[in-house]
DNA sequence: GTCTATAGTGCGATAGAC
DNA sequence: GTCTATCGCACTATAGAC
């Protein structure tokens, strides 16, 4: 462990635009690798967890030496921020996009189950990160989960602006702590990823659908239970 | 890493009964540090899960040296083994103490509704081998699995039928696919380990409660709906 | 930029005294 | 049974050639 306080060091294509990241510009040579790693990093990560997960298997994923790994990024914990991070945007930004997708007057529940179903599909087929944040977040050092808090946070806030404004709407019930709720829903929805295999009969869409039947219908059968469509089809 | 290849060496204490571990017997000394050893391992695998702890973090826990866990257990593979298998053990006891509490005539949903606040009780204030086993189980080694899924998958069979039973008597919708809402609430209640920390307003009991509601009323505010007393109070 | 080689070290595991 | 001392290794991180 170097002795160096924890401060990013000048290095050649750190996350700076204008040099071979910016949009429309064509990738470096060292986007381009840099990106490789992290693809694997999150893939590795998704598959075997934090604990098991050496430097050496990302590289190999990402076709290179452990060694070379250093030149794009700073130390093993390093690469594990920037895989969380990027956790939690592309899980957030797929979220949106299909939230966005709704028609304008879709109803506060409507786009709770948009989000439902959004998010169970990024961590379960779309995005490797996505997948690695919910498997990895609970097993970091203290440190990088510090620094990666506040993104978690963020994130969550969203979400309860949603809930929130679907109890405002009369959509949801009142009498429950939006809190806790949304903590069970993330833990139903995240959980998805430790056990979730591709099997005959079933598939994300359908896990997602199965996600928002029991969190907003509930598994009981009320006898003689008023059900209106409530426009939770895709 | 010893090349003996994966085989119980005899020891001492291991396991054995008839000297010191056996029912109305006076535990030896070994029975009991055996016993702490444990019971440490699982208070630090449940505070800082399976990567970042180490032996004598485990050791120091117990108020021994490193070296001495050794004359305990084999490995540390060997304590984790145990430390998942009673994690599922505690949490099955308590779950089925609570449901055999309950009148004979209780409904297959008051049954289930009693299961999931027994294991979240379980999981956030009874037993650390219980919070220490829903936090862990998705970390450890390959090896370390394999010898535990047996015992999960009896756990989940176990649950299983306690979900048959409610769709058979009518009490849970039976358009849902058993198996998923399983994972599902699992997820809900596993998931508890990781973000739940006591507060004002808040306890293992509250969670207990609002999961019921979440899982079986469904967070829906269907207007008129009949919402009959369906004696999920504890 | 990536490679090979190696330094550094934290930690699981063993040996032997008491 | 528990301690102290130490071994050995796996894995992160660095150095320097190309």
């Amino acid at each position: 462990m170097a002795a160096v306080p924890e401060e990013r060091r000048p290095r050649p294509a750190r996350r700076r635009a204008a040099n071979g990241n910016g949009p429309g510009e064509k990738p470096t040579k060292s986007a381009r690798s840099r990106q490789r790693i992290l693809d694997a990093a999150a893939r590795v990560f998704r598959e075997q967890g934090y604990a098991t997960a050496r430097l050496s298997d990302i590289a190999e994923a990402a076709g290179m030496q452990t060694g070379s790994l250093y030149y794009h990024f700073d130390s093993r914990e390093a690469l594990v921020d920037e895989v969380l991070a990027l956790g939690i945007t592309t899980a957030w930004g797929h979220v949106r996009e299909a939230i966005d997708a709704l028609p304008e007057d879709a109803s506060p529940l409507d786009r709770l189950a948009t989000a439902i179903r959004a998010q169970i599909a990024a961590v379960l087929e779309i995005s490797d990160y996505a997948s690695a944040q919910v498997r990895i977040v609970g097993q970091v050092p203290r440190d990088v989960y510090r620094r990666h808090v506040s993104d978690q946070n963020r994130y969550g806030a969203y979400w309860n602006e949603m809930i929130e404004a679907a109890i405002a709407s009369g959509d949801l019930r009142d009498d429950l702590d939006p809190y806790v709720v949304r903590m069970l829903l993330f833990g139903a929805m995240n959980w998805t990823a430790e056990w979730y295999r591709p099997r005959r009969g079933s598939s994300p869409e359908v896990i997602g659908d199965q996600a928002v039947e029991m969190v907003l219908q509930g598994l009981g059968r009320v006898p003689a239970r008023t059900r209106p469509a409530r426009g939770t089809r895709r």
